[in-house]
DNA sequence: TAAGAAATGGTACTAAAGTATGATTCATTT
DNA sequence: AAATGAATCATACTTTAGTACCATTTCTTA
């Protein structure tokens, strides 16, 4: 951002002194002054959508979209009362795995594994595994 | 957009009224140069930041992030033989709904929907329909 | 027009997913 | 110590999902 200001100075000193040589130039050889205020425009419109450019994409937009999504993960899942194992399950089932499969990583039986995810789907209100996924993104949670 | 270019004309035509207005002043009442420069210089650049957001954020920022996902997209469906039934099913799969409510959604029978996605399933390379959405998404087609 | 892909549907079967209920263990909190 | 919540597991059952095969009907394209 610096930067940016640094640059931005520089060109407007700039384009002062090629005004000011510009403006010599109307005295001397009485330029049309409708090319003299086209140059002048399309460069300051020029350096204005540059400018504008910087400022706009490379700061609010990005910096709003990744913080928010990280603080509101953590306190959701409270608010929901999901446990962290069912959130483990939560995570495995977004990822594709199979009940079966995420037994076996988890360590523990194919019945914890649907006893989990079933109270998963109540707190969650859905129905499917595939609605949890969805709504999980869909409120951050993933 | 063509409202902006609209908008855009009609602005750059007041400026330039106003330039020849300051123009005539200069000329009567010899004003300063670098006032006069100023003014020029500031009208224009706000001009230009203004444009510049309009264009940035509104055409070049979201068509590229837009554009790009969604030619990788088609092109992608389309490498992978995915004909647009099934691509249909896949939309609503990965927005959680079951085979039977796709059906109805679609118009088709239970049977044709689950045919669908058995075919989807072999293009994706998947074996369950968690599996479809991770990796459609993996792809860029969702 | 004939060949082939796409879309549709049926039947039958297997495999997962999901629900309901009850029970045990363990750690934390009151 | 008693109560509570989290994690674990089992059994039994219902519902979806998914596969395999086969068949018919459009479309599209060579």
């Amino acid at each position: 951002m610096k930067k940016t200001i640094l640059i931005y100075g520089f060109v407007v000193a700039l384009l002062v002194v090629i005004l000011k040589v510009l403006e010599y130039k109307y005295f001397v050889r009485n330029l049309s002054v409708e090319i003299y205020i086209g140059v002048v425009a399309v460069l300051f419109v020029s350096l204005g959508i540059w400018l504008g450019g910087k400022v706009n994409s490379g700061k609010l937009i990005h910096q709003d979209k990744e913080l928010k999504s990280r603080e509101i993960n953590t306190e959701q899942v409270k608010e929901l009362g999901i446990s962290k194992r069912e959130f483990e399950v939560l995570e495995l089932i977004s990822a594709g795995y199979s009940n079966q499969e995420i037994a076996e990583k988890l360590f523990i039986s194919l019945s914890t594994v649907k006893t989990h995810s079933s109270n998963l789907f109540l707190k969650l209100d859905v129905k499917r595994r595939t609605q949890a996924i969805q709504k999980a993104k869909e409120l951050n949670i993933l």
